[in-house]
DNA sequence: GTCTATATGAAGATAGAC
DNA sequence: GTCTATCTTCATATAGAC
């Protein structure tokens, strides 16, 4: 009897350790940062020796990279998951936009904005890498929303055009709660406080792009 | 309800010294943030010893908290010169936003954005003062500069109030330049880039919260 | 691969002369 | 107040056994 073929480990099978690294890693660098972040955390978090952390990553610089990045990627996945979802094709922008400042105000989310800006000087391809999982993923899902519903006839972007459009509902939706989660950091936003800015957002989007029958109808 | 304290003055004895020792300190600590500072960068940029800077500050921690709330407090001054500037009365939301954007984008704004953001959690003081030096003292400009534009009656923001309308638009100002600046550290924008930036963020408030003609007129 | 133990350097902070 | 010299601690990274 042939022996039965023990699961053969997935092609990229990352070493249960060095899992338990990344994810203690993540934890310490989104909460100390960089440099104030030491690999004694890491270790110990992670309840593993020291060499142990060296032995899957040649240094701090590339095991910061290396969560940096998972995080980014693990971002992008969220969205790509609201762009594929059943309900996207009736996706309100409110939906989208309160996805969008769900993801943003989340402890990570904050976390991961907060290390990303400071530390971009040093290393830049974490920024690149940052806004396009990010900023870019998500603005692209408003645009083709925003396109389909000009097309429709429900908005008329043409005056900054569908690109800016998208930018400028985001950044309306970013804005203040973004700004004040971050320096604020005591307190955490309720989620009526949340869909309160969304609300906002969408409605002044709405004014300024919507057909004139929901300015005339005031 | 109490009146809001001006920033306390940062305790800057007139020593000539203890002055270098301040500067020396913003130019580090607005580069590399907080911990991968070090005091004796501080100690070098300043052509002082160690121990003139111990003989100042107790400690690096001190050091920094005199760092930020001194930018801060410079950055409250600049846009209370901004409102109190002769030609106040006559700017327009394209002139105040120019300025405000200027500021945030600016090489010191955006280091100084960096760190506090970075740092509110382990300095929850600083991420407060920081909010109430540049965000909150610029929104009350933009707010009045609104209220005299909406009884004159050039613009309707019963929508939103006058408040929300005016973070609305600060928010469409800073949305996605200061984004992209954070995140890429490399490529600083040019006066045009701003220039459009800040027509854009104008148009969009217009659309929404300008009388209709502006928008039937199209 | 994983551990214990350690080398090596640098950081924050101080002592004591002037 | 200011300096030079130094103390103490702790961080990154490695050596060598298993």
């Amino acid at each position: 009897m042939p022996p039965l073929p023990t699961l053969p480990p997935p092609s990229t099978p990352p070493n249960e350790k060095a899992l338990a690294v990344l994810r203690a890693a993540a934890a310490v660098f989104l909460v100390h940062g960089f440099s104030a972040a030491t690999t004694d955390m890491i270790q110990r978090e992670a309840r593993v020796s020291k060499a142990t952390v060296y032995a899957h990553y040649p240094n701090k610089e590339a095991l910061f990279i290396a969560v940096i990045e998972h995080e980014c990627a693990r971002m992008a996945a969220t969205f790509r998951a609201i762009a594929t979802a059943p309900n996207a094709i009736s996706a309100s922008l409110f939906e989208l936009g309160r996805a969008y400042l769900q993801i943003v105000l989340s402890p990570i989310g904050l976390a991961l904005f907060r290390v990303v800006a400071a530390e971009a000087p040093r290393f830049p391809d974490l920024g690149r890498s940052f806004f396009l999982a990010g900023p870019q993923n998500i603005a692209a899902l408003v645009t083709s929303h925003i396109e389909r519903a000009a097309r429709a006839g429900e908005i008329d972007v043409q005056a900054v055009g569908v690109d800016a459009a998208a930018a400028l509902f985001l950044s309306m939706l970013r804005g203040d709660s973004q700004l004040e989660s971050l320096t604020h950091p005591d307190a955490s936003p309720s989620a009526a406080q949340v869909d309160d800015w969304v609300r906002l957002a969408v409605t002044t989007f709405l004014l300024a792009f919507g057909k004139r029958a929901a300015k005339g109808a005031r």
